[in-house]
DNA sequence: GCCAACGTTGGC
DNA sequence: GCCAACGTTGGC
């Protein structure tokens, strides 16, 4: 941990996954905020208990979809806390491992904050240089919630209007 | 539908 | 703690 250097409260980004079969950028927009449960994977969970601030920047990326691409911008609006549906026995995301007196997994709130009119296809990130090192392109990566530069965050929203 | 890459599980 | 087997992800 820092001690209160800079960058400690700075905005961060992130680029998260959703197929737009179960929830797509549409019905972010249709409902303005949503919590983001569901998510079983320990790295994807700490980068939201541990890094992710109210504020924070997001990449909606539409995944296996055709084509796959980043489909709008949200935010995150609240802080992580315990993700209900991990204790629902009738739930897909249940674990029987997690219980509200000792929570296994998280979850935040994000809002809306744009649907792109067009999709930035997967191709299109993976032909802009300034996107040679975004983690989302790398071959076999699985991760939900991965961090993206501000540099990235930016170089996406220009290919929008491109 | 295929299958490579990855994370998790469980036997030992 | 190792690692083979398995299930899942997700681009193609």
């Amino acid at each position: 941990m820092s001690f209160g250097g800079e960058g400690e409260d700075a905005m961060r980004y992130w680029l998260m996954k959703s197929e737009p079969d179960v929830f797509s950028i549409q019905d972010l927009e249709r409902k303005g905020r949503e919590p983001w449960d569901g998510v079983r994977n320990y790295q994807a969970r700490n980068f939201m208990r541990d890094d992710m601030r109210p504020g924070d920047g997001v990449l909606f990326y539409h995944s296996n979809a055709k084509p796959p691409g980043v489909a709008g911008l949200a935010r995150v609006c609240s802080e992580a806390y315990p993700d209900p549906t991990a204790w629902d026995p009738k739930s897909p995301y249940y674990d029987p491992r997690s219980t509200p007196e000792r929570p296994v997994w998280v979850m935040v709130d994000v809002e809306h904050v744009r649907t792109f009119p067009r999709l930035i296809t997967r191709e299109e990130l993976a032909a802009a240089p300034a996107l040679a090192s975004m983690m989302v392109l790398r071959r076999g990566m699985r991760l939900s919630i991965q961090p993206v530069t501000q540099r990235e965050f930016e170089e996406v929203c220009a290919l929008v209007g491109s």
